[in-house]
RNA sequence: CCGGGUGUAGCGAAGUUGGUAUCGCGCCACAUUUGGGAUGUGGAGACCGCGCGUUCGAGCCGCGCCACUCGGACCA
């Protein structure tokens, strides 16, 4: 009966996985609707999880030398125009202040769908010597693109991100930079989020207007598409120049900075549901849940019962575990099946029998195997579990990867392959934009990434059936 | 943006030939309960998505808009 209730509550993730992330993300209140199409309210438990992926991000982007800024919301039209291809890219998108009060603006002003512009106009101000270089900033920010369909995380038209600009004296450097702030993307997926990435450079059609490069990190969500988690671009000096921005070097040579960017967003928060969410809900990686134990009293009325839960709740926030006690008068039930559907990595539950013997009960999210341990041995239970529970997300996360990513030779056969059980595509691929367009054409995929472990065979494409080397993999993308 | 579907209480739904609206869950109070979404009694809660029109009268008919949703195109 238990059961039923649950799959009542929340669409079966294999019956409509879009439903069944629809009904997570109300459910377990991270979002809801506004009165805004494609607008999201983050509610107190969605907004947590992006505090701690803020808080653990920007520590690591400030171990790089990164410096937080942050900069206006609005752009000039004339500032946006100044770079060519990014302007193209962004324009359809666009929402435009043209109103100040009840006059009209003599020029109107983007609402940023990112800040490149700005960055470089500020740029152009404070760069003028091989002393000012690098420059490392980062912001957090909302951003707003028109969209024409939204999902909540996965596709707003304003999301929460922060996007870092930096710009520096040499194209080796800035590459680098570019590449140590992918790894930094892809390692917080990994160790924090519990998300197997592939990492890997983007093609020139996905790539990011403007852009010289982009280099991306690819999650494969648990129906087998595609999400791209973070991206880094390496710019050459094509925006310096469009800015005018130019330092002179130590030879007393005037020379263009070489820059980049990088950005996450809170889409990383839909990653996160559609990697580990289950049937019951929510399931969260234990360094990023917002609760990481939650302690449920059994039986509570019994005398001494609330105490003893109230000191194993202590106990752990003493040993800076994010703790929570519900001494709620919901029945037992209610509780176990309200957490389970919020996602805490584990339940502590303590009654009259457990007392009695100094025990108390831990009940793991992910598997949902309950042990019975002793009391006093519970902070370095928890602490050894919470690391067990994140091991195990993602090493399930990385069996659905490896299990649905398929070395594949032709289009026909990616086709098949899609049409039947989905998942990534590996090839090779000659490196022409026909073949790329034929493959989303033909099989209905689009270009993931190439990724930085190349095999160094060769084969063939799986359009024209020329001879090349480069891998690359192929997906139905969010 | 194109095509299909849907908007009635917090959620899920019923609503007859047009007559100001019904049910379940949830919510509130009290009591009894509590080892996997408890039970009883009582109570509150709806400008029927928004606007305009037809009509003596619209949840129901017409037009427009907004939002959600599923496909497609586009995009992080």
């Amino acid at each position: 009966m238990a059961q039923d209730k649950k799959v009542e509550a929340i669409t079966a993730r294999d019956v409509d996985f879009a439903q069944w992330f629809t009904d997570v993300c109300k459910k377990a209140e991270l979002v809801d609707y506004s009165s805004i199409k494609g607008m999201f309210i983050y509610r107190p438990y969605g907004y947590a999880i992006w505090e701690n992926i803020q808080r653990l991000m920007d520590a690591e982007f400030k171990k790089t030398g990164a410096e937080n800024v942050y900069m206006p919301m609005l752009i000039p039209e004339s500032l946006l125009q100044k770079e060519k291809d990014h302007v193209e890219g962004f324009a359809p998108e666009c929402a435009w202040v043209t109103m100040g009060g009840s006059e009209k603006l003599e020029e109107r002003y983007c609402i940023r769908p990112t800040s490149e512009t700005l960055f470089c106009d500020h740029f152009h101000d404070i760069i003028h010597s091989w002393r000012d270089l690098p420059k490392m900033y980062n912001q957090w920010c909302s951003v707003l693109r028109w969209e024409k369909t939204s999902r909540p995380f996965l596709r707003h038209r304003e999301f929460l991100w922060q996007e870092g600009h930096t710009m520096h004296a040499t194209a080796e450097e800035a590459r680098e930079e570019t590449q140590r702030m992918l790894e930094i993307y892809a390692k917080f997926c990994e160790d924090v989020l519990a998300m197997p990435v592939i990492r890997g450079r983007k093609t020139d059609k996905e790539k990011f207007n403007g852009a010289e490069e982009t280099y991306t990190i690819e999650c494969m969500m648990h129906d087998k598409k595609a999400l791209q988690s973070g991206t880094s671009h390496y710019f050459g000096d094509g925006f310096a120049k469009a800015f005018d921005i130019h330092f002179t070097d130590k030879n007393n040579q005037q020379a263009y900075p070489h820059q980049t960017s990088w950005g996450a967003s809170t889409r990383l928060i839909g990653g996160i549901i559609m990697t580990h969410g289950d049937d019951d809900g929510l399931v969260l990686p234990p360094r990023i849940a917002p609760v990481q134990v939650v302690v449920v009293p059994v039986a509570q009325q019994k005398e001494g019962v609330v105490e003893a839960a109230t000191g194993l709740y202590n106990t752990l926030l003493e040993a800076g575990v994010r703790a929570k006690i519900d001494t709620s008068d919901r029945s037992l039930g209610w509780k176990c099946a309200e957490y389970e559907m919020r996602g805490v990595p584990v339940r502590v539950e303590i009654g009259p029998r457990d007392m009695a013997e100094g025990n108390c009960c831990l009940v793991r999210s992910d598997t949902g195997e309950k042990t019975v341990i002793k009391s006093v041995e519970l902070t370095e239970t928890v602490r050894r579990l919470l690391d067990d529970i994140h091991a195990n997300m993602y090493a399930m996360a990385k069996k659905n990867l490896d299990e649905n990513t398929f070395d594949l030779n032709t289009w026909e056969e990616v086709k098949e392959m899609i049409d039947t059980k989905g998942g990534f595509a590996k090839t090779k691929w000659c490196g022409a934009l026909e073949c790329e367009l034929a493959m989303k054409e033909k099989a209905g995929v689009s270009s993931r990434c190439m990724p930085f472990a190349q095999s160094g065979t060769t084969g063939k494409c799986p359009v024209c059936g020329k001879e090349c080397t480069t891998d690359i993999y192929w997906g139905v993308a969010y």
